[in-house]
DNA sequence: ATTGGCACTCCTATAAGTCGAGTGCTAATT
DNA sequence: AATTAGCACTCGACTTATAGGAGTGCCAAT
């Protein structure tokens, strides 16, 4: 399906490379003539045109019409990306702006948005991080409000100042002060915890033999599993530069934004593509139509997983045409992930 | 500046309703040969025809080209909108679809969105519903956390179950006791009460002889003032469909689509537009340039601001091309902000 | 006051023709 | 055996020409 490196010479190779860089600089079909100036092997276009003609065979790069030079297809990319690309170093400048852009944040949610709207404005095209995972958040506080019939709203705090409630529904109907009193144990016993461990510990808790606890305890386990207990995924992202989007001629056509916009609001195919990249630590890229989904057909998807203290805990990555610099795009996600799982981590950053 | 209706007789106010639903309806300049046979009135195109020089020398209409038909203007448009249209009452159908959709929430953020999806679905263009205000909400508990430094975070719940937060600079360092006191304090005076209620009463207490209360109270009543003391205005809205927008020929221009969809998700125009309809009540209309923003060109924007308890707390609306079915789209914004604004009522709606 | 008639304008569509870029193939060259 | 020059060919982009038609404005007739 996908063509290897090693089944092709170097001069082939080379070719397709200028070829590649080629276009993606100047946007229009690459012919012999070109190449045979550009390139750094000395050849006339009839060779070429020869070695041209094996790269179509492979199905690396084709012909829009017969009086058109050659564009690479998705396999053309893939293996420029993979084996031909020469990427290229942020210069320290844009690395401090990165620096700068993502220090000068208060909270995480903030951060999260910094770190999409510089990838964004940077490379002009869309940038996208997750949320982190809850493994990175530790709880901080929990409450418990009645609400009416027997459901709960929970509170918690987690990390220094985010957020969150849930509604749940208990067994029965508690109490302003039944409630309290759970809040305080929970708080007293998991406080300072990851979400995962309390997690965890709870599980363990309820299977334990459960005449020990007694009954106001057990409530309060109850509640707290059934506040933790959704294996909740990476649920929601922050977007931000899509209308860069909209500046690229390739996609241009009406339809093609439309169910670009379309996938972007209902989110579900963002998502699932983003959780792909979480397994894997490092950069990933997914050309045009090796997402699988129809949206971003003309679209690549460059990603880079974020880590705090060394455990993946959520994606980032950059939208655009597949006509895109890889060389620079490639850095800039790498390093935005670095720097934000570093500026993420509770233990390096000061106050 | 613009046209009144009686600045024209019976005949050409006839002549331009026909000719701006004819435009609506088929998207082309009309001329007057369809005229002719599509008017109430039996007229030659050649009699026709001076009407509409009439028309066209008052601005009403103009010609894209020497040979082509009429199109509405701007002000063709607004006298249309405010003395020539006829609005055609939904069918029950639609309103109990309305009704059902906003029923089936469960809690009011959902509602708000609920609204403007179910708008958008309708319209087959963009809904947007601005959040309620802050008169509309009550408060239900209060809680403070310490953060670093002398900041704290507070946590207030308002209605059943909106969760909020927000970070305040206190004066000096509280302990969480400390905290958790004027916590109580304040739950205990003002649960119950609307937040505006609630922000004149401190305002109240601060202004009395301050001796009276003790110090810890006092603390409490400056937080709460912190908390509750912007006057913040409608911030926020949630808007749906935008990709509808993207199938309308007349918006079809890249730099247009791009502007506009760049003043979405700035929010900042959009939030200038939706609090100029804050004020009055029922139906307004801002069509093309109207608007005073460029981005918004070739939209027009129906709105109607939604009340509860007889007390406006929000503006909805549907955002669409200029050409757009302002009889249709009319009474769907009117009836779907009065069904919000009842949904909205806790007094009527069963738990 | 209204209408038929008519010359005029300007857009749209179609067709034809030119140009140039790029190709594939073959034969000559290295 | 690999490379290259040469050449006929294809095809899209652009220009120009032409016909057709829709709609207008104006004037004279009704």
């Amino acid at each position: 399906m996908s063509v290897n490196k090693r089944d092709l010479n170097d001069r082939s190779l080379q070719l397709l490379k200028t070829l590649v860089e080629r276009y993606i600089s100047e946007g229009q079909p690459v012919g012999s003539r070109i190449l045979s100036k550009d390139s750094v092997l000395k050849l006339s276009p009839a060779t070429i045109r020869n070695v041209m003609a094996d790269l179509e065979d492979l199905g690396l790069i084709h012909s829009p019409h017969t009086s058109a030079g050659r564009i690479p297809t998705v396999s053309g990319y893939r293996l420029f990306v993979d084996s031909l690309l020469t990427v290229k170093p942020l210069d320290s400048k844009e690395i401090n702006r990165l620096y700068q852009g993502l220090s000068e944040t208060e909270d995480t949610s903030h951060m999260i948005e910094a770190a999409s709207r510089l990838m964004a404005d940077l490379t002009r095209m869309a940038g996208v991080v997750t949320l982190p995972k809850r493994e990175l958040v530790s709880l901080r506080h929990i409450e418990f409000l009645p609400l009416s019939h027997n459901r709960v709203l929970v509170i918690f705090v987690t990390n220094e100042q985010e957020v969150h409630n849930k509604v749940i529904h208990t067994d029965k109907v508690f109490s302003v002060d039944e409630l309290q009193q759970s809040a305080n144990y929970l708080n007293s016993l998991y406080c300072g915890q990851s979400l995962v461990a309390v997690r965890t510990a709870i599980l363990k808790e309820l299977q334990d033999d459960q005449e020990r606890t007694n009954l106001a305890m057990l409530d309060a386990i109850k509640m707290a599993q059934l506040t933790f207990d959704t294996n909740e995924k990476t649920d929601d992202f922050v977007l931000t530069g899509e209308t860069n989007l909209m500046g690229f001629s390739e996609l241009a056509d009406r339809n093609h934004l439309k169910n670009l916009f379309e996938a972007f609001s209902q989110k579900q195919d963002v998502i699932h593509l983003l959780d792909q990249s979480m397994k894997a630590e490092g950069v990933q890229i997914f050309i045009g139509q090796e997402s699988g989904y129809q949206a971003f057909d003309q679209c690549s998807l460059v990603t880079s997983s974020y880590s705090v203290n060394d455990e993946v805990v959520g994606v980032l990555g950059v939208i655009g045409p597949t006509r895109m610099a890889y060389e620079k795009i490639i850095p800039y996600v790498d390093v935005t992930a670095k720097l934000l799982g570093a500026a993420l981590n509770p233990k390096t950053s000061t106050p």
